[in-house]
RNA sequence: GGGCGUGUAGCUCAAUGGCAGAGCAGUGGCCUUUUAAGCCAUUGGUUAGAGGUUCGAGUCCUCUCACGCUCACCA
């Protein structure tokens, strides 16, 4: 660690700048550069003692040129496709494969591989007198477990039946001077594959998420299915003629949810800004703009603590529509999660933790009041204020802050009595004023308005609402938050003018709606936490090792 | 931030307060169709770190660090 870190520095040595006083001389690049690294154990020096070896023979052990023909899967399918055609012997199929050694199996004078590329593995059948005493001398001596090769030759099948590679020719593509760990695997009768001595540490898988993803298949297999969630998301959305748009991740003032902000600084401005906590008052800028439909999928980032569902940075799709309302975010929503789940697990039927959720459209909607009572017996329209309801909470056995303001002792009702038990896709519909500042009234109700979010396996995967377009109710409601939460609050929501001039243009009606993506594909991959479906998950700086 | 738990070889894991071990990987040897290859021999440890109790600590106590679960916080 300390080594990767000098690495670093080096780049500084090519600034002119005069040497701190008694400070070293700078060496002089070459052998220096290659010992700042050294072994911390005897598998280390061992591969470092094999890459000096190969240096001896005359092998670059990371050349600059590569060939490759076919992947290792191509390679294999070749051969299949030519033993169909064949009638007795097949054609001969020559094929160069590159790929990282994963096993190997030195048996007296002849040698077997299984290499692994991005596409699958495949066995090398490597024979002292094919490939040649010396190259056969330097698989013998220098070459590892996690070493990349390159290999020519013939394709065969073993007498174990096996489709491999006759090698020619091998070659050294990249020498590994640290040990991944080793994993062996035994396919059983009935076609499972059984795991032994799994890379199975989840710290050190995520600290060292390379290492988990080069030794775990199953690791590398949910990242696809990330990607191909981000993609469906897409492909769905630009079918329903949304806009893909990017706005401003450093931001002056911060807003659109209630969260506590990272800060940074601009230096040559000499002005702080804000990482950004939600894309939403400047997608609704771009509705004013004209654009009927525009979404982002990228980063938000909140200062806040980390548990199963949050990470600091983390991945939201936001989708606005002119000319709808809540009701319209509704079914696009369901519509397009059915399409993701589809894409993605071949269903709209998938299984979380045990369970199974059906996610084929229509969802059950369900208002929040009718909700919580259906729970808990309270209706919380017959406590209209924070006392009251409390009383009422305290009176069926739940907890109930004092401090909390009565929308604050709503949502709590909802996270404690109705989250929980929201496996199947459900829309819990209108919300108490207080705490949704951007949503417009339920006709008829000032203390509600028009916002749902909705839940799948007991999470929030979203949040949406007929979206505010009164400028100066929008800006009363700015003041109402502010002396809600207060100065001392760090979550007050910070008077937005140049957002407030934008709806001052004139805001046509729309719906807008959140979609949590890590929870969503926590969802597609059947994860448990959040960090799982992260390549790099926030974790503490290490001080001791 | 609180509570509970975990941390032993590169990886996966054992070890009643009494010599720190196994499998895989590695090294040396045998083996020209292996596939968790096999057989023989063998290297590898600041038991996360610091301190304490004890004749003796991986094990008990205190503190620190990291991670996990959980509560709090959290659109």
């Amino acid at each position: 660690m300390i080594a990767h870190a000098s690495t670093r520095s080096r780049g500084h040595c090519f600034e002119r700048r005069p040497l701190p006083q008694g400070g070293p001389a700078p060496t002089q690049r070459g052998e220096q550069d290659f010992a700042m690294w050294t072994p911390s154990n005897n598998l280390e020096q061992e591969r470092l003692d094999k890459l000096n070896s190969l240096r001896r023979r005359q092998i670059d052990p990371y050349p600059n040129r590569v060939v490759r023909t076919h992947t290792t899967v191509e390679a294999a399918r070749a051969f299949e496709a030519a033993e169909r055609q064949a009638t007795s012997e097949p054609e001969p199929i020559s094929v160069t494969v590159t790929g990282r050694i994963v096993r190997q199996n030195l048996k007296g004078k002849v040698y077997f591989a299984h290499i692994e590329d991005g596409a699958g593995r495949l066995q090398l059948f490597v024979r002292i007198d094919k490939v040649g005493e010396s190259t056969y001398e330097m698989i013998r001596q220098d070459l590892d477990l996690g070493d990349f090769v390159q290999a020519s030759g013939t394709m065969m099948r073993t007498r174990a039946g096996e489709i491999s590679v006759l090698v020619d020719e091998l070659t050294v593509l990249a020498k590994a001077l640290s040990p991944l760990p080793v994993i062996k695997e035994r396919v059983r009768e009935d076609g499972t594959v059984e795991r032994y001595g799994a890379f199975s540490d989840v710290e050190e898988r995520y600290r060292q998420r390379y290492a988990d993803l080069a030794v775990n298949p199953d690791t590398r297999a949910v990242f696809r299915a990330r990607a191909r969630t981000i993609n469906a998301l897409r492909q769905f959305l630009d079918a329903e003629g949304f806009l893909e748009v990017e706005t401003p991740i450093l931001q002056p003032i911060y807003g659109g949810a209630a969260a506590r902000p990272f800060i940074t600084h601009h230096n040559q401005l000499h002005q702080d800004l804000y990482l950004r906590i939600s894309f939403e008052l400047y997608l609704k800028r771009l509705l004013v703009g004209m654009y009927d439909a525009v979404y982002e999928i990228g980063r938000d980032f909140r200062n806040e603590g980390v548990s199963f569902k949050h990470n600091p940075e983390f991945t939201q799709l936001e989708y606005y529509q002119a000319y709808t309302d809540y009701y319209g975010m509704m079914d696009l929503t369901e519509r397009m999660i059915a399409f993701v789940a589809e894409q993605v697990t071949g269903s709209t039927i998938i299984h979380y933790e045990g369970n199974t959720i059906d996610l084929t459209p229509p969802w059950t909607r369900i208002t929040l009041r009718d909700a919580i009572r259906e729970r808990t017996g309270i209706d919380y329209t017959e406590h209209p204020d924070a006392q009251t309801l409390a009383a009422a909470m305290q009176r069926a056995g739940l907890a109930a802050p004092p401090k909390y303001t009565w929308g604050k002792l709503v949502d709590t009702l909802l996270g404690d009595t109705v989250e929980p038990t929201l496996i199947q896709p459900t829309f819990i519909l209108d919300y108490p004023r207080d705490i949704s500042p951007f949503a417009k009234s339920v006709p008829g109700d000032a203390s509600h308005v028009e916002r749902f979010e909705v839940f799948i396996g007991g999470m929030e995967m979203g949040n949406a609402f007929t979206e505010l377009n009164d400028p100066l109710d929008q800006e009363a409601r700015f003041v109402e938050m502010g002396r809600l939460y207060g100065a001392e609050e760090d979550e007050a929501t910070p008077v937005d003018e140049d957002y407030l001039r934008a709806m001052r243009y004139g805001m046509p009606p729309c719906g807008g709606c959140g979609i949590g993506v890590d929870r969503l594909v926590m969802l597609m991959t059947d994860k448990s936490t959040i960090r799982e479906v992260l390549l790099f998950p926030h974790l503490r700086e290490r001080n001791d090792r």
